[in-house]
DNA sequence: AGCACGCCGACT
DNA sequence: GTCGGCGTGCTC
């Protein structure tokens, strides 16, 4: 007899651990650890991941796996392994680490069916008759509405009817159906004479198989081609000359979409010298971590094509990581025009769908390169050759909810086990990853030349405060509006950015100062132009637009703070003969919008584009000379200590927008504290000062990359609930940690309420602890049962990237 | 997480 | 005497 042990799709404290069952006879060869089953639970049946298979169990009464839903393991042992240091790394469930690394659509869907059990209808209640009318199975859903649950109840207990659990997945294979010919084609001539002369349709599909010389056609194609319904061809089918199968298929989301082959290019002398050690890592498996510190525009991608290359030769498989690829497609274009279908593209943008096929693929091993976001690190190659972070300082390699991993500690870890090189591409490196290529753990390759040759563009400050004080109260300084006025006679091309993160805009009262705030978060709501609504970004909360003042009445109540939106409004008053496309939530929030509007903007069809965070990133345009910032130091006052990294970045990034081709460019900083370091230096692209710079102020104030954080809030319904768990959170930390370590708080969070719920949390600042992991499992086990009963919650960020 | 089981107060 | 509230404990 073999059991398998399963690691159960319940995300609890109490069930985090394998559960054993019996592999059926039939089972007994193809259960292997890595797959997926549905296995019974209690009363219900859940899915769950094989992690072992075993002659023996502990327990006695042992149930059977009811399903198999994996015919080849989807974890490979690798990734099973991964899974349980993820698990350790950032205290999440199993469960949790698994479902992670997989897409979407293999997570399972969980509906409950009512089941008739009798033969007689007529002994259930009136209300439910109906309902069992046709067919003896009924979702429960469907019932619930109409008829109340004690009465179900009744049933059930009568023997009536029945609950069934059904496991569901939430993506599907897609399937087309495929018309085949049962005859040889000269058979089908002869065939068209035999048919009645009134089956013109049916005569007309054999003729189409018969002149194009076919043997098997999509029916959806066929119906287009040869003009006609599926009656005609469903006929067909009955009389044995046409037969249907089914054939599953990718759903390719580059599907009408032509890639120019591309050829390498001659690499520059520095570019050589930054892939000599990188090839032979490659070629002689060995794992090394390298940062490449490349100025904006040296090259680095052309070095990354021609590594993965030499790692396709070797017949290994590599993974590029991207910061959120549906915003770049240039880059998407470059990867798939070098290596064709040789890649799968895993971003945000594809469907559930799409990312479950692009999954697949490389499952079957039918790719060997994968560009994709942060998930796409947990692609089930099994000969990895290389690794590549491009973009490495983004935030968004690092998930915000459980499991909390950091995609780059992933990269390392997998890297480490296939021996193989990890690259780390930036500007602008975190100084986490510049300080350890410093003391030569990363082995540091630099590129300080544009391949063009040209220098950076002119980076102009501008002090708003004094544009207040010589009485301009707009949001764009004269020196701005004079350089997008030359543009537009130039028919050259701007872009203006709006750094929006921080605040956006809220409603305020002018007479009494009141702001309007969410009822369930301590957050002021967001105008919405979009039907004068009021919404909260944190917990989905929707009002109307008031008229006047909740507080005083007052009709002078109006929205502060610069959407987009109204930067559009404002500019089309200023330039009102300039075409403008605007990029934001709103305008790119379809599917492809994004993409169409870059386009439109790359053929010339607007003068300037707006946008926030999503322009900084990758966009190419030849003719853009001018890029302007309007206020860059909104980032800087955020409780977040990475608050000056990441404006240097982004005003570094954005600046490398403008004047990649022939024509130079210029770049317009406005902001209120010009004198501030990061403005300074990133005026001057002075990587190297604004790191010392910043690494003291780290030293000075204990944060990374002196020390690791690890961050625990705390939430619940009620405040003192809150202030007391934490306390005691705090408490306990203090008894068990090193000297040298560093607790603050307990404190509010940045954001002390979030849908109802009060938030309180506590930082621990440390060089070393090695307990660290074992006592805050310890704190987790001390409030677990009021975790499980009680709403409490404690969610715990090893390396947080900010408070909030 | 669900769900059953069990113990206590408020009703037909 | 029963219905239904939710605290407790279990799921191979």
């Amino acid at each position: 007899m073999k059991y398998a042990s399963v690691i159960v799709d319940v995300p609890a404290m109490q069930t985090d651990r394998a559960f054993d069952y019996k592999i059926p006879e039939e089972w007994q060869e193809l259960v292997t650890p890595g797959m997926r089953v549905i296995v019974p639970f209690g009363p219900r049946k859940i899915q769950g991941f094989v992690i072992e298979t075993k002659n023996h169990s502990e327990f006695k009464r042992i149930k059977a796996i009811s399903e198999l839903l994996d015919l080849t393991p989807c974890l490979t042992s690798e990734l099973l392994q991964l899974g349980q240091w993820l698990t350790e790394k950032t205290l999440c469930f199993k469960i949790s680490a698994f479902q992670a690394m997989l897409p979407a659509a293999m997570k399972a869907k969980y509906e409950k069916a009512l089941g008739l059990t009798t033969d007689d209808v007529t002994k259930l209640a009136d209300q439910l008759q109906s309902f069992f009318m046709n067919g003896n199975q009924v979702d429960l859903k469907e019932i619930e509405q109409s008829v109340s649950l004690k009465m179900i109840q009744k049933e059930i207990e009568q023997g009536h009817l029945e609950v069934i659990y059904k496991v569901k997945q939430k993506t599907n294979k897609k399937t087309i159906k495929i018309i085949k010919r049962n005859e040889s084609l000269i058979r089908l001539t002869e065939l068209i004479k035999e048919l009645p002369a009134n089956a013109k349709k049916q005569i007309e599909i054999i003729s189409y198989f018969t002149t194009n010389e076919i043997n098997e056609i999509a029916l959806q194609d066929l119906l287009i081609e040869a003009n006609t319904s599926d009656t005609s061809v469903k006929a067909l089918i009955s009389k044995g000359i046409l037969k249907e199968e089914i054939k599953e298929v990718y759903r390719d989301p580059y599907q009408d979409r032509h890639f120019e082959k591309t050829k390498r290019l001659m690499l520059n002398n520095e570019q050589q010298q930054a892939i000599t050690p990188l090839l032979k890592s490659i070629n002689e498996n060995v794992h090394d971590v390298f940062l490449m510190y490349g100025v904006t525009g040296s090259g680095k991608t052309e070095v990354y094509l021609q590594s993965i290359e030499e790692v396709l030769k070797n017949g290994k498989e590599a993974i590029v990581l991207v910061p959120e690829i549906s915003l770049t497609p240039q880059m998407v274009h470059r990867f798939k025009g070098r290596f064709g279908s040789k890649v799968a593209v895993l971003h945000s943008g594809l469907s559930t769908g799409e990312k479950y096929d692009e999954w697949r693929k490389i499952q079957r091993k039918e790719v060997q390169l994968v560009v994709g976001a942060r998930s796409a690190i947990f692609a089930p190659f099994e000969n990895l050759g290389m690794i590549i972070i491009d973009e490495e300082h983004e935030s968004s390699y690092k998930q915000e909810e459980n499991p909390r991993y950091h995609a780059r500690d992933v990269a390392i870890y997998r890297a480490k086990l296939h021996k193989c090189p990890v690259v780390l591409g930036s500007a602008t490196p975190t100084l986490e990853s510049f300080a350890r290529s410093k003391k030569d753990v990363y082995k540091l390759l630099t590129l300080k030349e544009r391949v063009n040759k040209r220098s950076m563009p002119r980076v102009d400050i501008i002090d708003l405060r004094e544009e207040l004080r010589s009485g301009n109260r707009s949001m764009f300084s004269t020196s701005l509006i004079e350089k997008l006025t030359e543009r537009l006679e130039k028919g050259e091309q701007s872009v203006l950015f709006l750094n929006r993160r921080g605040y956006s805009s809220f409603v305020m009262c002018r007479d009494c100062g009141f702001v309007i705030q969410c009822p369930h978060c301590d957050i002021s709501l967001t105008y919405h132009r979009h039907g004068q609504q009021l919404k909260c970004h944190y917990c989905g909360h929707e009002e109307h637009m008031p008229n006047v003042c909740p507080e005083c009445q007052s009709e002078h109540i109006r929205f502060f703070g610069t959407g987009t939106q109204k930067v559009e409004e404002e500019l089309v008053k200023v330039l009102p003969h300039s075409r403008i496309i605007r990029m934001d939530v709103d305008t790119t929030g379809r599917k492809g919008a994004h993409e169409k509007l870059l386009t439109r903007f790359g053929n010339k069809e607007a003068d300037i584009l707006l946008g926030t965070q999503m322009i900084a990133k990758g966009l190419d345009f030849p003719d853009v000379t001018l890029v302007g910032v309007l206020t860059a130091d909104t980032m800087l006052n955020l409780p977040d200590f990475r608050a000056s990294e990441k404006t240097f970045q982004l005003l570094t990034q954005v600046s490398g927008r403008a004047g990649r081709h022939e024509l130079p460019g210029e770049v317009i900083i406005q902001t209120y504290t010009p004198e501030h370091y990061s403005i300074q230096l990133a005026s001057q692209y002075d990587y190297d000062s604004f790191y010392n710079h910043e690494m003291q102020l780290r030293k000075n104030h204990a944060y990374p990359p002196y020390y690791y954080l690890a961050l625990l809030t705390v939430s619940h319904p009620e405040i003192t609930k809150v202030v007391s768990v934490t306390e005691k959170i705090v408490q306990i930390l203090r008894r068990n940690v090193e000297n040298e370590t560093k607790i603050l708080g307990p404190v509010a969070s940045p954001i002390p309420r979030i849908k109802d719920r009060y938030r309180y949390q506590c930082m621990v600042k440390y060089k070393r602890e090695k307990n660290l992991h074992v006592t805050l499992r310890k704190i987790i086990e001390h409030f677990q049962q009021e975790m499980s009963s009680n709403d409490l919650m404690i969610a715990i960020d090893l390396s947080p990237n900010t408070m909030m």
